[in-house]
DNA sequence: AAACCCACCAACCGCGAAGTA
DNA sequence: ATACTTCGCGGTTGGTGGGTT
């Protein structure tokens, strides 16, 4: 059967848009709101295809965006959110208001994995270099998170259970996953200690949530967190469980 | 001034997940 | 249950600009 072609290839322009273009998208979607990607481009009367439409609006039409340099802060952030989910761009994008998963994609290749490396520690697997060898293990603890979606399970990562993409896949899909059952989960590839605590609300009224009302990460990252519902029709929504959970606050032991 | 190299980043591509009929 | 569509993600590519020779 095959994939279905996004869009009529042979009209539809490639490369580098116009300004004539962003300002089109721009207009549409500030009448129309986002979605509908594949129909957007002919409704705005643009001769592109959905995907080529949805990416530009958000990694550089948004008006979101944050745009410059990234700060120091932000540097370490991502280097310690990487630890732990790996190439989740997305998921760390989600904790860092202002950038996009591009954006940190592409700062991740150009800027931090010299810096890691310049520090001797494996841009991958966030260990020594010289202690590649010894191939010791990580604990990553969820207690903190899982504690406090007081209906759930306890989670626990333990060592010996392959990679951090278990953690992501937790973290992104909190609900599809087996969480503990006091059963270790196990990740021989790194050398981190990290545990999870329950999150730092920055200077902002603590929203009072009912157990099972989710909040929209990537919409909280543009303004510190909007229930989904009404307001957000986004697939990134993560859950009540995944809200618990503030990076800003993973330490390294 | 020209040629070359390299870093940066916007954009593309293919795939898998989720949703729908 | 299955086929199909749509969306979003992550890896990769290619154009551009700045620096160096």
């Amino acid at each position: 059967m095959g994939r279905s072609p996004c869009c009529e290839k042979a009209h539809t322009n490639k490369g580098a848009w116009t300004k004539e273009e962003d300002d089109r998208l721009t207009a549409y979607i500030k009448a129309h709101g986002e979605g509908c990607w594949r129909s957007l481009p002919k409704a705005a009367g643009l001769l592109r295809c959905g995907k080529s439409c949805r990416l530009r609006w958000i990694n550089y039409l948004r008006p979101d965006l944050k745009r410059g340099n990234f700060s120091e802060e932000e540097d370490e952030l991502i280097i310690k959110l990487h630890s732990l989910l790996g190439n989740k761009w997305s998921l760390i994008a989600g904790r860092l208001p202002g950038r996009t998963d591009n954006e940190i994609k592409n700062y991740w290749n150009t800027h931090i994995r010299r810096k890691l490396m310049s520090r001797g520690i494996d841009p991958v697997t966030h260990r020594g270099i010289n202690e590649q060898q010894h191939g010791s293990n990580i604990t990553i603890s969820f207690e903190a998170a899982a504690a406090a979606a007081r209906d759930d399970k306890a989670a626990v990562f333990r060592r010996d259970e392959p990679t951090t993409t278990k953690a992501a896949a937790a973290i992104a899909h909190p609900r599809q996953m087996e969480w503990g059952h006091g059963k270790p989960l196990k990740c021989p590839d790194l050398n981190l200690d990290l545990c999870i605590s329950p999150p730092f609300q920055e200077e902002k009224p603590v929203v009072k949530r009912e157990a099972g009302v989710g909040v929209c990460f990537s919409c909280s990252s543009l303004g510190g967190g909007i229930p989904k519902g009404s307001d957000c029709k986004c697939s990134s929504f993560l859950g009540i469980r995944t809200a618990m959970l503030d990076f800003r606050s993973i330490e390294m032991k």
